[in-house]
DNA sequence: GAATGTGAAGGTTTTCACAGCA
DNA sequence: TGCTGTGAAAACCTTCACATTC
């Protein structure tokens, strides 16, 4: 939950989650030509409700027309600025094993303007080769290093056992906001923003589900 | 939300996902030789609330004792036969790109007991290859192979493209549950288990949370 | 004494329904 | 007429508080 300006409203999380999916489908109906769009078939193309659509912009602003409709190009740009996609974040990157090396080549994050601009591991044997035309880094100088390329965000694609320590070190380094690919529980202090990818829970929803409602009630998003 | 085999009680998407989280931790709980644990314990490894936890857990049973807390162990048995963990899935995975690649290597996943079976791809160059020992299928056998390979899961992880098409020959195949990490929203019959898995969208959360934060508009709580 | 299990209270999020405007 | 923007209502989820049990 997130106090706006002034601490007048509290905008939710689920809200910010759902402008992400706003985000994305005013980009595809952008590059269909789409002039303008309703809340019916914005939440249609996401399976929302019209009226989610719209409160949750309301929550923001008034960005349409009524009897019309959103401006599809003007929508974009306003919630792009709302969630800072406007713009480029350098982002270190901090392990490559499977998953790092599979987020380096995650051509998602650049369009979004997530730039890795920096990688490091602790393997020797990794250390000074390239990823994609960057130079994997020694964690020995990760303090140094975030700081050097004013790195912003960081994410942390590590064993369970060494990332609580890693994130010590990310967090003395000043970083604020940390997104943990590790499966387990960080400690990070309260002016840290950190945000966890558990990719084992979304297959156990649908091994709960498969197992306990062959009933329909598909998709939940 | 959820309705459990008989259809009397409705569970959370939340509880479903926080049960996951138990069983993460009651897995570290063991290892450390904890014979009982107490909610507020549990509680305090993922940041969530002792009541909460005695909540969630009371929608599907007693299985603690007053006074003493919760057997560790078998708490995390009745965890797992709840989620469906005790048992292995056969999963097959959909294009051997980044992502894909990645997902065959990550052990989380085996552990779980999601056990990747086949693999698909559409690429001549990649068919036939093998990835940490399961050989590449061409994606023109899909459905047979499939049915013949027992696949309860699909995970997807091809271009956003393609993703549609593939989909709807996986849910011809019979699939009722299916693992989405191609950014975009599928379409699947209502009686079609799907998740997404969305990783820019957490990096997004953090973009949000830094703008709203350098801009001085507010703090997360 | 300690900690669970759970109705009831409290809080938050979603949906409804309609006034207001193009 | 069509669709937004939004208070109010409904649905949902979390927390409280305490009786209950070991």
């Amino acid at each position: 939950m997130v106090a706006v300006a002034g601490g007048r409203k509290k905008i939710s999380e689920s809200t910010i989650r759902r402008l992400s999916l706003y985000y994305r489908v005013l980009s595809v109906l952008e590059k269909e030509n789409y002039q303008t769009v309703s809340s019916r078939e914005l939440a249609k193309r996401e399976k929302l409700t019209p009226a989610q659509v719209r409160k949750d912009l309301s929550f923001f602003g008034s960005f349409g027309t009524r009897g019309l409709g959103y401006p599809v190009s003007e929508l974009k740009k306003q919630i792009g600025e709302i969630l800072g996609l406007n713009r480029v974040w350098n982002v270190a990157l901090i392990g490559v094993g499977n998953i790092g090396s599979a987020l380096v080549g995650y051509k998602e994050f650049l369009r979004q303007g997530f730039r890795i601009k920096v990688i490091f591991d602790n393997d020797q044997r990794k250390i000074g080769s390239n990823h994609k035309g960057i130079k994997v880094s020694d964690i020995q100088n990760l303090e140094q290093d975030l700081r050097e390329n004013n790195i912003e965000i960081v994410v942390i694609a590590v064993p369970a056992t060494v990332a609580q320590y890693i994130v010590d070190d990310v967090v003395k380094a000043g970083i604020k906001a940390i997104l943990n690919f590790a499966p387990l529980n960080l400690k990070v202090p309260p002016d840290v923003f950190l945000r966890n990818e558990n990719m084992s829970m979304e297959l156990e929803y649908l091994s709960f589900a498969l197992k306990n409602l062959q009933d329909g009630k598909g998709t939940i998003k």
